[in-house]
DNA sequence: GTCGTAAAAGTCAGACTGACTATAAGTGAA
DNA sequence: TTCACTTATAGTCAGTCTGACTTTTACGAC
Protein backbone atom coordinates (compact mmCIF):
# COMPACT_ATOMS: atom_id res chain seq x y z
CA UNK A 1 0.00 0.00 0.00
CA UNK A 2 0.85 3.36 -0.54
CA UNK A 3 1.32 4.78 2.69
CA UNK A 4 2.29 8.25 2.81
CA UNK A 5 -0.73 10.19 1.50
CA UNK A 6 -1.66 12.24 4.58
CA UNK A 7 -3.97 14.92 4.32
CA UNK A 8 -1.22 17.52 5.30
CA UNK A 9 -0.28 18.47 2.13
CA UNK A 10 -0.75 21.91 1.04
CA UNK A 11 -3.80 23.10 -0.04
CA UNK A 12 -4.46 22.35 -3.36
CA UNK A 13 -7.12 24.74 -5.39
CA UNK A 14 -10.04 23.04 -7.90
CA UNK A 15 -13.12 24.85 -9.24
CA UNK A 16 -16.05 22.59 -10.18
CA UNK A 17 -19.55 23.28 -11.59
CA UNK A 18 -22.94 22.23 -11.21
CA UNK A 19 -25.08 22.93 -14.36
CA UNK A 20 -29.08 22.05 -14.43
CA UNK A 21 -30.58 22.19 -17.62
CA UNK A 22 -34.49 20.82 -18.16
CA UNK A 23 -34.45 17.80 -20.28
CA UNK A 24 -37.73 15.56 -20.99
CA UNK A 25 -37.65 12.26 -19.02
CA UNK A 26 -39.09 8.82 -20.68
CA UNK A 27 -42.40 9.92 -20.10
CA UNK A 28 -42.23 13.51 -21.81
CA UNK A 29 -42.40 14.98 -18.23
CA UNK A 30 -39.85 17.93 -18.00
CA UNK A 31 -37.32 17.45 -15.20
CA UNK A 32 -34.09 18.86 -14.08
CA UNK A 33 -31.21 17.22 -15.15
CA UNK A 34 -27.14 17.62 -14.83
CA UNK A 35 -23.88 16.47 -16.60
CA UNK A 36 -21.72 14.53 -14.58
CA UNK A 37 -18.33 12.91 -15.89
CA UNK A 38 -16.58 9.90 -15.09
CA UNK A 39 -13.26 10.05 -13.06
CA UNK A 40 -10.34 8.87 -14.69
CA UNK A 41 -7.54 8.56 -11.73
CA UNK A 42 -7.48 8.09 -8.69
CA UNK A 43 -8.68 9.03 -5.89
CA UNK A 44 -12.41 7.76 -6.84
CA UNK A 45 -10.93 6.11 -10.40
CA UNK A 46 -14.04 5.31 -12.52
CA UNK A 47 -16.68 6.96 -10.16
CA UNK A 48 -19.38 9.71 -11.44
CA UNK A 49 -18.25 13.81 -10.12
CA UNK A 50 -18.85 16.64 -11.13
CA UNK A 51 -17.32 18.44 -14.28
CA UNK A 52 -13.85 20.66 -12.79
CA UNK A 53 -10.25 20.89 -12.91
CA UNK A 54 -7.43 22.41 -10.82
CA UNK A 55 -7.51 26.35 -10.80
CA UNK A 56 -4.67 27.56 -13.60
CA UNK A 57 -2.26 30.25 -12.11
CA UNK A 58 -3.44 32.92 -14.45
CA UNK A 59 -7.17 32.35 -14.62
CA UNK A 60 -10.43 33.98 -12.66
CA UNK A 61 -12.38 31.80 -10.05
CA UNK A 62 -15.43 32.07 -12.81
CA UNK A 63 -12.86 31.89 -16.13
CA UNK A 64 -11.40 28.69 -14.92
CA UNK A 65 -15.13 27.51 -14.03
CA UNK A 66 -16.35 28.31 -17.47
CA UNK A 67 -13.56 26.73 -19.61
CA UNK A 68 -13.65 23.48 -17.38
CA UNK A 69 -17.08 22.93 -18.08
CA UNK A 70 -16.86 23.81 -21.58
CA UNK A 71 -13.29 21.76 -21.84
CA UNK A 72 -14.79 18.92 -20.33
CA UNK A 73 -18.88 18.66 -21.34
CA UNK A 74 -18.80 21.29 -24.32
CA UNK A 75 -21.59 23.63 -22.63
CA UNK A 76 -21.21 27.29 -22.28
CA UNK A 77 -23.66 28.43 -19.79
CA UNK A 78 -26.05 30.83 -19.81
CA UNK A 79 -26.04 31.86 -15.86
CA UNK A 80 -23.36 31.08 -13.89
CA UNK A 81 -22.94 32.18 -10.36
CA UNK A 82 -20.21 30.74 -7.57
CA UNK A 83 -21.77 28.84 -5.04
CA UNK A 84 -19.64 27.93 -2.05
CA UNK A 85 -16.48 27.15 -1.23
CA UNK A 86 -15.92 23.47 -0.05
CA UNK A 87 -12.60 22.65 2.38
CA UNK A 88 -13.50 19.68 4.87
CA UNK A 89 -9.72 18.72 5.68
CA UNK A 90 -11.35 14.92 5.00
CA UNK A 91 -13.53 15.78 1.64
CA UNK A 92 -10.23 13.80 -0.03
CA UNK A 93 -6.82 11.75 0.38
CA UNK A 94 -5.44 14.92 -0.87
CA UNK A 95 -6.04 18.37 0.67
CA UNK A 96 -8.53 19.70 -2.22
CA UNK A 97 -10.48 23.26 -1.51
CA UNK A 98 -13.01 23.12 -4.26
CA UNK A 99 -14.37 26.13 -5.34
CA UNK A 100 -17.92 25.17 -6.78
CA UNK A 101 -19.95 27.11 -8.83
CA UNK A 102 -23.79 26.32 -10.24
CA UNK A 103 -25.09 27.15 -13.94
CA UNK A 104 -28.06 26.84 -15.95
CA UNK A 105 -28.60 26.79 -19.76
CA UNK A 106 -31.48 26.09 -22.00
CA UNK A 107 -32.79 22.85 -23.02
CA UNK A 108 -32.02 23.98 -26.44
CA UNK A 109 -27.87 25.28 -26.09
CA UNK A 110 -27.38 21.59 -24.77
CA UNK A 111 -27.00 20.24 -28.20
CA UNK A 112 -23.58 20.95 -28.27
CA UNK A 113 -22.87 18.77 -25.65
CA UNK A 114 -20.09 16.26 -25.50
CA UNK A 115 -21.77 12.81 -24.79
CA UNK A 116 -19.63 9.82 -23.97
CA UNK A 117 -18.94 6.87 -22.53
CA UNK A 118 -17.66 9.64 -19.91
CA UNK A 119 -19.66 12.63 -19.62
CA UNK A 120 -23.41 12.16 -19.06
CA UNK A 121 -26.94 13.61 -17.93
CA UNK A 122 -28.50 12.24 -14.84
CA UNK A 123 -31.52 13.24 -13.71
CA UNK A 124 -31.42 15.44 -10.64
CA UNK A 125 -33.37 12.87 -8.52
CA UNK A 126 -31.74 10.26 -9.73
CA UNK A 127 -27.63 11.47 -8.77
CA UNK A 128 -25.66 7.96 -8.56
CA UNK A 129 -23.34 7.70 -5.38
CA UNK A 130 -20.46 10.33 -6.71
CA UNK A 131 -17.05 11.19 -5.41
CA UNK A 132 -15.47 13.10 -3.01
CA UNK A 133 -18.69 15.21 -1.30
CA UNK A 134 -20.06 16.02 -4.70
CA UNK A 135 -23.38 14.55 -3.39
CA UNK A 136 -23.83 17.30 -0.75
CA UNK A 137 -22.56 19.54 -3.42
CA UNK A 138 -25.32 18.65 -5.70
CA UNK A 139 -28.12 19.21 -2.88
CA UNK A 140 -26.52 22.24 -1.83
CA UNK A 141 -26.76 23.66 -5.31
CA UNK A 142 -30.46 22.48 -5.57
CA UNK A 143 -31.10 24.23 -2.57
CA UNK A 144 -30.07 27.52 -4.02
CA UNK A 145 -31.88 27.21 -7.32
CA UNK A 146 -34.80 26.40 -5.60
CA UNK A 147 -34.69 29.46 -3.10
CA UNK A 148 -32.98 31.58 -5.75
CA UNK A 149 -35.73 31.21 -8.18
CA UNK A 150 -37.99 32.57 -5.81
CA UNK A 151 -36.91 35.94 -5.60
CA UNK A 152 -34.76 36.45 -8.71
CA UNK A 153 -34.92 35.86 -12.15
CA UNK A 154 -32.35 32.60 -12.53
CA UNK A 155 -35.63 30.99 -14.13
CA UNK A 156 -34.66 32.41 -17.70
CA UNK A 157 -31.66 31.33 -17.54
CA UNK A 158 -33.04 27.47 -18.71
CA UNK A 159 -35.20 29.57 -21.31
CA UNK A 160 -33.83 30.84 -24.91
CA UNK A 161 -34.60 34.69 -26.55
CA UNK A 162 -37.71 34.32 -26.59
CA UNK A 163 -40.41 31.99 -24.46
CA UNK A 164 -44.38 31.58 -23.69
CA UNK A 165 -45.35 32.31 -20.41
CA UNK A 166 -46.90 28.73 -19.80
CA UNK A 167 -42.76 27.84 -20.88
CA UNK A 168 -41.82 30.03 -17.93
CA UNK A 169 -44.62 28.54 -15.33
CA UNK A 170 -42.91 25.15 -16.66
CA UNK A 171 -39.57 25.98 -15.33
CA UNK A 172 -40.80 27.00 -12.46
CA UNK A 173 -43.31 24.25 -11.58
CA UNK A 174 -40.21 21.78 -12.20
CA UNK A 175 -37.98 23.24 -10.31
CA UNK A 176 -40.36 24.15 -7.22
CA UNK A 177 -41.98 20.99 -7.56
CA UNK A 178 -45.37 21.79 -7.79
CA UNK A 179 -47.81 23.54 -10.12
CA UNK A 180 -48.52 26.80 -10.37
CA UNK A 181 -52.13 28.56 -11.13
CA UNK A 182 -51.89 30.09 -14.68
CA UNK A 183 -53.32 33.16 -13.67
CA UNK A 184 -52.04 33.91 -10.65
CA UNK A 185 -48.25 33.67 -12.01
CA UNK A 186 -48.97 35.30 -15.06
CA UNK A 187 -50.43 38.34 -12.96
CA UNK A 188 -46.89 37.96 -10.67
CA UNK A 189 -44.38 38.02 -13.61
CA UNK A 190 -46.15 41.46 -14.82
CA UNK A 191 -46.52 43.12 -12.02
CA UNK A 192 -42.54 42.25 -11.82
CA UNK A 193 -41.90 43.23 -15.08
CA UNK A 194 -39.73 39.95 -15.40
CA UNK A 195 -40.43 39.88 -19.10
CA UNK A 196 -41.64 41.95 -21.50
CA UNK A 197 -44.19 40.85 -24.39
CA UNK A 198 -42.07 40.58 -28.11
CA UNK A 199 -45.85 41.11 -30.14
CA UNK A 200 -45.00 37.84 -31.74
CA UNK A 201 -46.99 34.79 -31.09
CA UNK A 202 -46.26 31.29 -31.12
CA UNK A 203 -47.26 29.09 -34.21
CA UNK A 204 -48.46 26.24 -34.73
CA UNK A 205 -50.29 25.42 -31.41
CA UNK A 206 -53.54 23.25 -31.73
CA UNK A 207 -54.90 26.36 -29.90
CA UNK A 208 -54.98 30.50 -29.72
CA UNK A 209 -51.18 30.91 -30.10
CA UNK A 210 -49.64 32.41 -27.31
CA UNK A 211 -47.52 35.74 -27.06
CA UNK A 212 -43.74 35.50 -26.98
CA UNK A 213 -41.99 37.63 -24.34
CA UNK A 214 -38.04 38.22 -23.62
CA UNK A 215 -36.59 39.24 -20.25
CA UNK A 216 -35.90 43.24 -19.82
CA UNK A 217 -32.84 43.32 -18.16
CA UNK A 218 -30.66 40.60 -19.41
CA UNK A 219 -27.97 41.91 -17.35
CA UNK A 220 -29.44 41.22 -14.16
CA UNK A 221 -29.30 37.81 -15.10
CA UNK A 222 -26.05 37.41 -15.27
CA UNK A 223 -22.74 37.70 -12.50
CA UNK A 224 -24.32 38.70 -9.36
CA UNK A 225 -20.61 38.57 -8.26
CA UNK A 226 -19.80 41.05 -5.91
CA UNK A 227 -17.07 42.06 -8.23
CA UNK A 228 -20.14 43.62 -10.21
CA UNK A 229 -21.46 44.92 -6.37
CA UNK A 230 -22.06 48.41 -7.18
CA UNK A 231 -24.46 47.79 -10.12
CA UNK A 232 -26.38 45.20 -8.72
CA UNK A 233 -30.03 46.35 -7.17
CA UNK A 234 -31.52 45.04 -4.16
CA UNK A 235 -33.80 41.75 -4.66
CA UNK A 236 -37.33 42.62 -5.67
CA UNK A 237 -38.71 40.97 -3.64
CA UNK A 238 -36.64 41.91 -0.24
CA UNK A 239 -39.67 43.02 2.72
CA UNK A 240 -38.94 45.28 5.46
CA UNK A 241 -40.19 44.63 8.60
CA UNK A 242 -42.51 46.84 10.63
CA UNK A 243 -40.83 49.76 9.01
CA UNK A 244 -42.24 53.33 9.35
CA UNK A 245 -41.90 56.34 7.51
CA UNK B 1 13.50 46.89 -7.77
CA UNK B 2 12.52 43.08 -7.43
CA UNK B 3 10.92 42.70 -10.95
CA UNK B 4 10.25 39.10 -10.42
CA UNK B 5 6.75 38.78 -8.84
CA UNK B 6 4.72 37.63 -11.47
CA UNK B 7 0.95 36.93 -11.26
CA UNK B 8 1.49 33.16 -12.42
CA UNK B 9 2.55 31.76 -9.44
CA UNK B 10 0.50 28.53 -8.31
CA UNK B 11 -2.39 30.19 -6.33
CA UNK B 12 -2.29 30.15 -2.43
CA UNK B 13 -5.63 30.01 0.36
CA UNK B 14 -5.94 32.23 2.18
CA UNK B 15 -9.06 32.69 4.87
CA UNK B 16 -10.15 35.93 6.27
CA UNK B 17 -13.56 36.92 8.05
CA UNK B 18 -15.28 40.41 7.95
CA UNK B 19 -16.82 40.99 11.58
CA UNK B 20 -19.07 43.14 12.50
CA UNK B 21 -20.20 44.70 16.09
CA UNK B 22 -22.27 47.60 17.66
CA UNK B 23 -20.41 50.43 19.40
CA UNK B 24 -21.64 54.12 20.23
CA UNK B 25 -19.77 56.65 18.47
CA UNK B 26 -18.98 59.51 20.17
CA UNK B 27 -22.54 61.07 20.08
CA UNK B 28 -23.86 58.28 21.50
CA UNK B 29 -25.13 56.45 18.64
CA UNK B 30 -24.73 52.81 17.93
CA UNK B 31 -23.22 52.05 14.77
CA UNK B 32 -22.17 48.58 12.84
CA UNK B 33 -17.85 48.61 13.16
CA UNK B 34 -15.42 46.23 12.19
CA UNK B 35 -11.72 45.45 13.37
CA UNK B 36 -8.98 45.75 10.95
CA UNK B 37 -5.46 44.70 11.36
CA UNK B 38 -2.70 46.80 10.03
CA UNK B 39 -0.43 44.87 7.51
CA UNK B 40 3.20 44.27 8.58
CA UNK B 41 4.73 42.92 5.45
CA UNK B 42 4.74 43.38 1.62
CA UNK B 43 2.30 43.87 -0.09
CA UNK B 44 0.49 46.64 0.95
CA UNK B 45 2.85 46.83 4.03
CA UNK B 46 1.03 49.57 6.75
CA UNK B 47 -1.85 49.56 4.75
CA UNK B 48 -5.19 48.00 6.54
CA UNK B 49 -6.51 44.67 5.94
CA UNK B 50 -9.05 42.02 7.41
CA UNK B 51 -8.17 39.80 10.00
CA UNK B 52 -6.44 36.41 8.05
CA UNK B 53 -3.90 34.11 7.25
CA UNK B 54 -2.95 31.61 4.77
CA UNK B 55 -4.95 28.17 5.16
CA UNK B 56 -3.00 25.56 7.22
CA UNK B 57 -3.04 22.20 5.82
CA UNK B 58 -4.74 20.17 8.65
CA UNK B 59 -7.66 23.01 9.52
CA UNK B 60 -10.74 23.52 7.97
CA UNK B 61 -12.14 26.62 6.39
CA UNK B 62 -14.64 27.64 9.21
CA UNK B 63 -11.76 26.61 11.96
CA UNK B 64 -9.16 28.72 10.22
CA UNK B 65 -11.79 31.80 9.74
CA UNK B 66 -12.43 31.38 13.69
CA UNK B 67 -8.83 30.98 14.98
CA UNK B 68 -6.71 33.56 12.55
CA UNK B 69 -9.83 36.00 14.03
CA UNK B 70 -8.56 34.98 17.48
CA UNK B 71 -5.40 35.03 17.41
CA UNK B 72 -4.96 38.62 15.62
CA UNK B 73 -8.43 40.11 16.91
CA UNK B 74 -8.83 38.07 20.27
CA UNK B 75 -12.68 38.04 19.20
CA UNK B 76 -14.51 34.40 19.68
CA UNK B 77 -17.81 35.09 16.70
CA UNK B 78 -21.50 34.37 17.76
CA UNK B 79 -22.10 33.66 14.40
CA UNK B 80 -19.61 32.78 11.41
CA UNK B 81 -21.10 31.99 7.34
CA UNK B 82 -18.95 31.85 4.69
CA UNK B 83 -19.30 35.05 2.72
CA UNK B 84 -17.42 34.62 -0.99
CA UNK B 85 -14.26 33.21 -2.63
CA UNK B 86 -12.25 35.94 -4.51
CA UNK B 87 -9.72 35.10 -7.26
CA UNK B 88 -9.61 37.28 -9.36
CA UNK B 89 -5.84 37.13 -10.62
CA UNK B 90 -4.77 40.91 -10.29
CA UNK B 91 -6.16 41.00 -6.66
CA UNK B 92 -2.54 40.88 -5.35
CA UNK B 93 0.84 40.59 -6.96
CA UNK B 94 0.86 37.13 -5.89
CA UNK B 95 -1.54 34.55 -6.88
CA UNK B 96 -3.88 34.64 -3.56
CA UNK B 97 -7.47 33.27 -3.57
CA UNK B 98 -9.25 34.63 -0.52
CA UNK B 99 -12.52 32.77 1.09
CA UNK B 100 -13.84 35.12 3.10
CA UNK B 101 -16.20 34.50 5.97
CA UNK B 102 -18.37 37.07 7.71
CA UNK B 103 -19.21 37.26 11.41
CA UNK B 104 -21.25 38.72 13.84
CA UNK B 105 -20.20 39.46 17.74
CA UNK B 106 -22.01 40.91 20.75
CA UNK B 107 -21.07 44.13 21.95
CA UNK B 108 -20.57 42.61 25.40
CA UNK B 109 -18.13 40.00 24.04
CA UNK B 110 -15.80 42.69 22.68
CA UNK B 111 -14.09 43.13 26.01
CA UNK B 112 -11.52 40.64 25.21
CA UNK B 113 -10.35 42.41 22.18
CA UNK B 114 -6.99 42.81 21.22
CA UNK B 115 -6.54 46.91 20.68
CA UNK B 116 -3.55 47.99 19.98
CA UNK B 117 -1.58 50.32 16.79
CA UNK B 118 -2.16 47.50 14.59
CA UNK B 119 -5.30 46.53 15.23
CA UNK B 120 -8.31 48.91 15.30
CA UNK B 121 -12.16 49.41 15.50
CA UNK B 122 -13.37 51.24 12.05
CA UNK B 123 -17.51 52.25 11.66
CA UNK B 124 -18.31 50.71 8.87
CA UNK B 125 -19.14 53.60 6.99
CA UNK B 126 -16.09 55.35 7.61
CA UNK B 127 -13.55 52.29 6.35
CA UNK B 128 -10.07 54.09 5.22
CA UNK B 129 -8.39 52.66 2.52
CA UNK B 130 -7.86 48.75 2.40
CA UNK B 131 -4.95 46.61 1.43
CA UNK B 132 -6.17 44.38 -1.61
CA UNK B 133 -9.75 44.44 -2.89
CA UNK B 134 -11.19 44.52 0.92
CA UNK B 135 -12.85 47.67 0.63
CA UNK B 136 -15.29 45.63 -1.98
CA UNK B 137 -15.23 42.48 0.15
CA UNK B 138 -16.86 44.94 3.37
CA UNK B 139 -19.14 45.94 1.07
CA UNK B 140 -20.11 43.15 -0.09
CA UNK B 141 -20.21 41.87 3.72
CA UNK B 142 -22.59 44.73 4.38
CA UNK B 143 -24.92 44.02 1.91
CA UNK B 144 -24.93 40.24 2.69
CA UNK B 145 -25.57 41.45 6.56
CA UNK B 146 -28.46 43.99 5.61
CA UNK B 147 -30.29 41.01 3.09
CA UNK B 148 -29.66 38.28 5.75
CA UNK B 149 -31.17 40.52 8.36
CA UNK B 150 -34.35 40.90 6.80
CA UNK B 151 -35.20 36.88 6.38
CA UNK B 152 -33.10 35.37 8.87
CA UNK B 153 -32.31 35.50 12.71
CA UNK B 154 -28.57 36.64 12.18
CA UNK B 155 -29.38 39.99 14.19
CA UNK B 156 -29.30 38.11 17.35
CA UNK B 157 -25.65 36.98 16.70
CA UNK B 158 -24.95 40.99 18.18
CA UNK B 159 -26.85 40.29 21.49
CA UNK B 160 -26.42 38.39 24.19
CA UNK B 161 -28.15 36.08 26.17
CA UNK B 162 -31.15 37.76 27.24
CA UNK B 163 -32.36 41.32 25.80
CA UNK B 164 -35.04 43.60 25.55
CA UNK B 165 -37.71 44.01 22.46
CA UNK B 166 -35.95 47.42 22.02
CA UNK B 167 -32.51 46.46 22.00
CA UNK B 168 -33.32 43.60 19.24
CA UNK B 169 -35.13 46.37 17.29
CA UNK B 170 -32.49 48.60 17.60
CA UNK B 171 -29.83 46.15 15.96
CA UNK B 172 -32.57 46.31 12.68
CA UNK B 173 -32.63 50.11 12.74
CA UNK B 174 -28.73 50.20 13.16
CA UNK B 175 -28.22 47.57 10.41
CA UNK B 176 -30.67 49.09 8.02
CA UNK B 177 -30.52 52.81 8.60
CA UNK B 178 -33.79 52.95 9.71
CA UNK B 179 -36.26 53.36 12.13
CA UNK B 180 -38.94 50.96 12.91
CA UNK B 181 -42.24 50.97 14.33
CA UNK B 182 -41.78 49.42 18.22
CA UNK B 183 -46.03 47.92 17.70
CA UNK B 184 -45.15 46.20 14.29
CA UNK B 185 -41.85 45.38 15.08
CA UNK B 186 -42.90 43.46 18.34
CA UNK B 187 -45.57 41.67 16.18
CA UNK B 188 -43.26 40.61 13.50
CA UNK B 189 -41.07 38.87 15.90
CA UNK B 190 -43.57 37.62 17.72
CA UNK B 191 -45.49 35.97 14.79
CA UNK B 192 -42.17 34.58 13.57
CA UNK B 193 -41.31 33.35 17.22
CA UNK B 194 -37.85 34.41 16.71
CA UNK B 195 -37.65 34.59 20.47
CA UNK B 196 -39.60 33.98 23.59
CA UNK B 197 -40.17 35.54 27.02
CA UNK B 198 -37.27 35.01 29.84
CA UNK B 199 -40.56 36.08 32.38
CA UNK B 200 -37.74 38.34 33.45
CA UNK B 201 -37.48 42.17 33.51
CA UNK B 202 -34.73 44.47 33.07
CA UNK B 203 -34.38 46.99 35.97
CA UNK B 204 -32.75 50.01 36.35
CA UNK B 205 -34.29 52.28 33.28
CA UNK B 206 -36.24 55.57 34.30
CA UNK B 207 -39.28 53.90 32.77
CA UNK B 208 -41.77 50.68 32.88
CA UNK B 209 -39.12 47.97 32.78
CA UNK B 210 -39.36 45.77 29.36
CA UNK B 211 -39.08 42.20 29.63
CA UNK B 212 -36.43 40.26 28.73
CA UNK B 213 -35.97 37.55 25.72
CA UNK B 214 -34.04 35.04 24.27
CA UNK B 215 -33.87 33.55 21.27
CA UNK B 216 -35.99 29.66 21.15
CA UNK B 217 -33.45 27.80 18.37
CA UNK B 218 -29.97 29.38 18.99
CA UNK B 219 -29.40 26.33 16.51
CA UNK B 220 -30.72 28.29 13.64
CA UNK B 221 -28.67 31.06 13.90
CA UNK B 222 -25.05 29.05 14.17
CA UNK B 223 -23.32 27.79 11.04
CA UNK B 224 -25.34 27.85 7.85
CA UNK B 225 -22.67 25.94 6.08
CA UNK B 226 -24.51 23.67 3.49
CA UNK B 227 -22.28 20.82 5.66
CA UNK B 228 -25.20 20.86 7.77
CA UNK B 229 -27.64 21.14 4.64
CA UNK B 230 -30.14 18.02 6.18
CA UNK B 231 -30.72 20.28 9.13
CA UNK B 232 -31.49 23.59 7.68
CA UNK B 233 -34.98 24.69 7.05
CA UNK B 234 -35.89 26.67 4.48
CA UNK B 235 -35.93 30.41 5.23
CA UNK B 236 -39.02 31.82 7.42
CA UNK B 237 -40.34 34.56 4.70
CA UNK B 238 -39.42 32.54 1.42
CA UNK B 239 -42.86 33.35 -0.22
CA UNK B 240 -44.34 31.33 -3.42
CA UNK B 241 -45.33 32.24 -6.60
CA UNK B 242 -48.87 31.95 -7.37
CA UNK B 243 -48.97 28.41 -6.03
CA UNK B 244 -51.90 26.18 -6.90
CA UNK B 245 -52.92 23.94 -4.07
C1' DG C 1 -70.28 26.49 -37.93
C1' DT C 2 -69.20 23.85 -33.69
C1' DC C 3 -66.11 21.96 -30.41
C1' DG C 4 -62.04 21.68 -27.64
C1' DT C 5 -58.16 23.84 -25.71
C1' DA C 6 -55.39 26.96 -23.69
C1' DA C 7 -54.56 32.07 -23.33
C1' DA C 8 -55.89 36.00 -20.98
C1' DA C 9 -58.68 38.72 -17.88
C1' DG C 10 -61.40 39.30 -13.86
C1' DT C 11 -63.35 38.30 -9.04
C1' DC C 12 -63.14 37.56 -4.13
C1' DA C 13 -62.07 36.47 0.64
C1' DG C 14 -58.38 36.08 3.83
C1' DA C 15 -53.66 37.34 5.36
C1' DC C 16 -50.23 40.65 5.83
C1' DT C 17 -48.29 45.40 6.20
C1' DG C 18 -47.46 50.09 7.61
C1' DA C 19 -49.38 53.95 10.02
C1' DC C 20 -51.58 55.20 13.77
C1' DT C 21 -54.05 55.44 18.47
C1' DA C 22 -54.85 53.98 23.20
C1' DT C 23 -53.67 52.09 27.54
C1' DA C 24 -50.47 50.31 31.20
C1' DA C 25 -46.56 50.37 34.24
C1' DG C 26 -42.76 51.89 35.91
C1' DT C 27 -39.17 56.12 37.58
C1' DG C 28 -37.81 60.68 39.04
C1' DA C 29 -39.20 65.22 40.36
C1' DA C 30 -42.18 68.32 42.77
C1' DT D 1 -47.89 61.32 47.80
C1' DT D 2 -48.81 62.85 43.49
C1' DC D 3 -47.66 64.38 38.95
C1' DA D 4 -45.10 64.33 34.72
C1' DC D 5 -42.70 61.62 31.71
C1' DT D 6 -41.14 57.74 29.20
C1' DT D 7 -41.48 53.48 27.19
C1' DA D 8 -43.77 48.90 26.96
C1' DT D 9 -47.67 46.76 25.21
C1' DA D 10 -52.12 46.32 22.96
C1' DG D 11 -55.35 47.43 19.50
C1' DT D 12 -57.36 49.57 15.11
C1' DC D 13 -57.75 50.29 10.22
C1' DA D 14 -57.14 50.86 5.36
C1' DG D 15 -54.46 49.37 1.54
C1' DT D 16 -51.98 45.59 -0.66
C1' DC D 17 -50.86 40.98 -1.73
C1' DT D 18 -52.03 36.07 -2.30
C1' DG D 19 -54.25 31.81 -3.59
C1' DA D 20 -58.44 29.88 -5.43
C1' DC D 21 -61.63 30.36 -8.63
C1' DT D 22 -64.66 31.95 -12.73
C1' DT D 23 -65.32 34.02 -17.15
C1' DT D 24 -64.16 35.48 -21.65
C1' DT D 25 -61.37 35.29 -25.83
C1' DA D 26 -59.03 33.37 -29.82
C1' DC D 27 -57.32 30.01 -32.33
C1' DG D 28 -57.01 24.98 -34.82
C1' DA D 29 -59.39 20.70 -35.88
C1' DC D 30 -63.29 18.59 -37.49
Amino acid sequence: MNAGVTSTRTPVLAVSTVIFTLRPDAAGEMRLALPLVRRIRAPHQGKWALPGAPLKANEDLQASAASSLLSTTGLEPRYLEQLYAFGQVDRSPDRVVSIVYWALIGSDETASAIESENVQWFFADEVPELAFDHNVIIEYALWRLRSKIEYSRVALGFLGETFTLAQLREVYEVVLGKRLDPGNFRRMVESASIVEPTGEYLEGTRHRPPQLYRYNASKDLTDPDPLTLGTTSTRPNARDLGAAS
